[in-house]
DNA sequence: CTGCTGTGAGGAATCGATTGCAGCTACGCT
DNA sequence: AGCGTAGCTGCAATCGATTCCTCACAGCAG
């Protein structure tokens, strides 16, 4: 490993004139620069990036803290923030919280002692974690949930608005009893689209009945298991509005397993995108988020706030889609 | 920030003191010791890992470069490699190169300024920049694809056999016209996939005909205009092996587009597990690799190399297995 | 010829933690 | 009493780059 010590001596002048050539600094004689250059080819002169670090406490790092990595809407997330960041000449440590926060504390920490540049997270849980950031000055973007009483950079979608217009599709095609199964109670996004599901039913004049709301975990075996619950019921419902991707895969699942037809019998709405939802059959009427345009938004907000850290924390909400397929058209 | 030495100037001894205690080293008087730890909590310190890595010259980041985050094999790789990193101590890194060398080139070069303790690496093509890592001493494991002449720690799968096996199981089903939609011909993956369908046709003492093989570029643009050039042909064939899973995705939707019936016209089998392959009607006859020990194996070696970083170097190969489902059951 | 200004170069401190080395204390043995 | 040894502690160097400050020198005006 070349230092910048053994350039300035190759080149015969001192450490700081090299640090100024390589910085691209003027008030350098060209001569000198030129020299400077040379050794610097012919050495094969890389700055080492742990010292600058250390000297100028700023990495070009930024972390990004999701809940799944398993879940295909987080990844085309990170895939927005990643060009970004690139663009921005930052890189990418992406973490797994796996909706633990334990793990998302101790990922926290990293990205403290790390001193990383910034740090995107859809947290867990709890502002606890998200505060520890922000109150050792960590530019911080909370994406995809939000977090009540803190003043933080946040990225959304119309959650219950999505929900909304999802529930009232199923309704509008004919559907009676519509079941709600949505996720963990502590997740802002659990509680927005539960309440659009609420709101359609309402608009439309109908009951909201507790035992067609369930609560699971947004993952593939919750879904499984809230859509046995339901159809094991007295009168199950003819219809399951799922409020994230994974759920619905598991959900309908459920009812391949039971020999449910859908959407004869039960029409399917699921929130997220589905990754090849087209090829599923029937294929899956879907809520689309703007998954990449979310990370992007993200690190376009984490950049603004790296080069003005004082600048008013601000949230934007990005709008969601719904696209008709064939579980829910009876 | 708190440094060391607040704390050792809180506990009223020198910051070597306070280093020896934080990094549990025997040799330091208890009752100083216990009033050092008391500071520490006191002051809440945390050491600067920055400083630590300059001094240390190693960090505790691991590079992760594979070449599509926007595919599930890759994602799924990786929480195999974070949940045995996360255990050993050290974060990852996960780094994008999307097929492109430019790309890998720029994180290579990143990983060896920022003193990375390793990196797992799926590389795009050439050995260049793998290389590079080699000769910086920076210890390296290749994940999925094979590098001829380069000595480093590899972790494939039988590629050969699971094309063979696929192949084989298309022909058992009775299919005559049996093409091949493999990747780009610089990739061991792709180019051993099409070995293992050849050689299953041999075996089987059928010709292999080059107009039913097809190279493309492992994504799903790819799959379907291949798949289209395919049927357009003039004896177009019965059925087709794509050699990963986006093709098979993608081959599947240009099938669907023309109204090709699956399996009855056109028998399908796929390498690689593709998300929810049972959802999808007919539900996808794969070859099923363990991606998740494959990131694991990748880690577990990656992890042995940093700790013993003159053992020769290996390569571990782990099976494949078929799963037949609905798209090749004539 | 003197004095002032501006430009550019280098010395040395600095970021924060680690660690080799020297020195100090206390104890034990002859 | 004198010496050796073991156990701790702290000083100071070190990792490599950045940057403040000082200084040398050239050019120019008075």
């Amino acid at each position: 490993m070349t230092t910048i010590y053994d350039v300035a001596r190759h080149a015969g002048v001192s450490a700081a004139t090299v640090s100024r050539v390589v910085n691209g600094r003027p008030n350098v004689d060209p001569v000198l620069a030129e020299r400077v250059r040379r050794a610097l080819t012919e050495l094969e002169y890389r700055p080492n990036a742990v010292a600058r670090n250390l000297r100028k406490s700023r990495t070009t790092l930024w972390a990004v803290i999701i809940s799944d990595v398993g879940n295909p809407f987080f990844t085309a997330m990170v895939r927005g923030v990643e060009d970004v960041a690139q663009k921005a000449g930052f890189s990418v440590v992406l973490c797994n919280s796996d909706e633990d926060p334990a793990k998302e504390g101790k990922y926290v920490t990293a990205a403290l002692d790390d001193q990383m540049a910034g740090v995107i997270i859809s947290p867990s849980g709890r502002a606890t974690h998200v505060n520890r950031l922000v109150d050792a000055r960590v530019p911080v973007v909370v994406i995809d949930r939000q977090l009540r009483g803190i003043a933080v950079d946040t990225v959304l979608v119309d959650n219950e608005h999505g929900a909304e217009l999802a529930t009232a599709h199923l309704i509008d095609s004919g559907y009676e009893r519509i079941a709600c199964i949505t996720g963990p109670r502590r997740l802002s996004t659990a509680v927005q689209r539960l309440r659009g599901y609420q709101r359609a039913l309402r608009g439309h004049r109908r009951a909201v009945r507790e035992e067609l709301v369930r609560y699971a975990d947004f993952r593939e075996q919750g879904g499984y298991a809230a859509m046995e619950a339901l159809l094991r019921q007295d009168s199950p419902p003819d219809a399951v509005f799922a409020a994230n991707n994974l759920m619905t895969v598991g959900a309908v699942e459920c009812l391949v397993d039971q020999g449910v037809r859908i959407p004869e019998e039960v029409g399917v709405v699921g929130f997220d995108n589905i990754p090849w939802a087209h090829l599923v059959r029937p294929s899956l009427t879907t809520v689309g988020q703007p998954t990449y345009e979310l990370g992007r938004t993200a690190a376009l907000l984490l950049a603004e706030r790296i080069a003005e850290p004082s600048r008013p924390a601000g949230s934007v909400t990005l709008h969601t889609q719904l696209h008709v397929r064939e579980s829910s058209r009876r």
